[in-house]
DNA sequence: GCCCAGGAGAAGG
DNA sequence: CCTTCTCATGGG
């Protein structure tokens, strides 16, 4: 009853780097190889095989391929003149480049990466995916997977901005309750209109606009520019990428601008993506530099 | 027990 | 403007 998806000639492509490179914390890696995981409220099994260089997607149409997948994978760039470019220019770069070669930026919800990302601060990635999946269950709705399983979708602010905060005890979400209470029924007050129009407006819109949020700051704001519109421009610097832009691009540890300052310099357009091949290096070979 | 995590907000200087 | 403190939680 399910159907699969078959995309032939799909390069730079590897679904471990992309699902499991911080970016995203919805999809879990399955016996059959593939990812499970739930985006724009369609649960689907994602599998890639590099022999063949085609990518399957278990559970969707033709038709959830064009309106949601296409653009969610950000399969209409051509990866492999950027990591050209980049191992051309960067040493250090291109190792990382090397290690996590078929990383993708995902495009995802707006308001389910600004929920996410809120509940990521001083948080580690196992236990923000726990919140997250505790948060679905909760107040997402129940729809089915290819596998019979249950999968829930991301709660609506609308929903969200109805509870209090001892409703999402449940959650474990700490201190960040608060925030996201507060961030949904701001959102839900103009109906997520601004939010919207964050995507279509430039990085310094988006970035006030984001950062006016309760529990959005710099970091978070970049993540949420980078990974859910495609605002290559953005930056995000967390523990790890001061580690990297401390010890192996010389950066004073403290100076946050001034690693920002090097990533516009050196790595434009795509600062975002660098970042994102240097995180995955330094994180997933548990690199403590400091 | 201690330290840390895809930090941000508040308080104090 | 800057620096430091505090905020829950659970895994190592």
């Amino acid at each position: 009853m399910s159907k699969v998806l078959e995309i032939k000639n799909v390069k730079d492509f590897n679904t471990d780097h992309i699902f499991a490179c911080g970016q995203c914390f919805r999809w879990e890696k399955q016996n059959d190889n593939s990812f499970a995981g739930v985006a724009f409220g369609k649960a689907v099994n994602i599998s890639y095989d590099a022999n063949t260089e085609t990518l399957r997607i278990l559970n969707s149409t033709q038709k959830d391929y064009d309106d949601i997948w296409e653009d969610y994978l950000d399969l209409k760039r051509d990866y492999g003149e950027i990591k050209k470019e980049f191992s051309g220019r960067d040493k250090i770069l291109k190792e990382a480049i090397d290690y996590g070669q078929g990383i993708r930026i995902l495009k995802q919800d707006k308001w389910e990466t600004l929920i996410s990302f809120i509940i990521s601060q001083n948080n580690h990635i196992p236990r923000i995916k726990k919140c997250i999946e505790t948060l679905c269950e909760n107040f997402g709705q129940e729809i089915a997977g290819a596998d019979g399983k249950k999968y829930f979708t991301f709660p609506s602010y609308s929903v969200l901005a109805e509870l209090e905060e001892e409703d999402l005890a449940v959650c474990k979400l700490g201190y960040r309750s608060k925030y996201i209470i507060e961030t949904s029924r701001a959102v839900n007050a103009d109906g997520g209109k601004k939010l919207q129009e964050t995507e279509v407006n430039d990085v310094n819109f988006a970035y006030e606009y984001l950062t006016s949020l309760c529990g959005v700051g710099p970091k978070v704001a970049n993540c949420i520019m980078l990974f859910s519109m495609a605002k290559w421009e953005a930056f995000p610097v967390d523990v790890w990428v001061r580690r990297v832009m401390h010890h192996l691009y010389g950066i004073d540890e403290k100076d946050m601008a001034g690693m920002a300052e090097y990533a516009r310099q050196n790595f434009a357009p795509w600062a975002g993506l660098a970042q994102q091949y240097l995180f995955y290096y330094i994180q997933s070979k548990g690199i403590k530099l400091k």
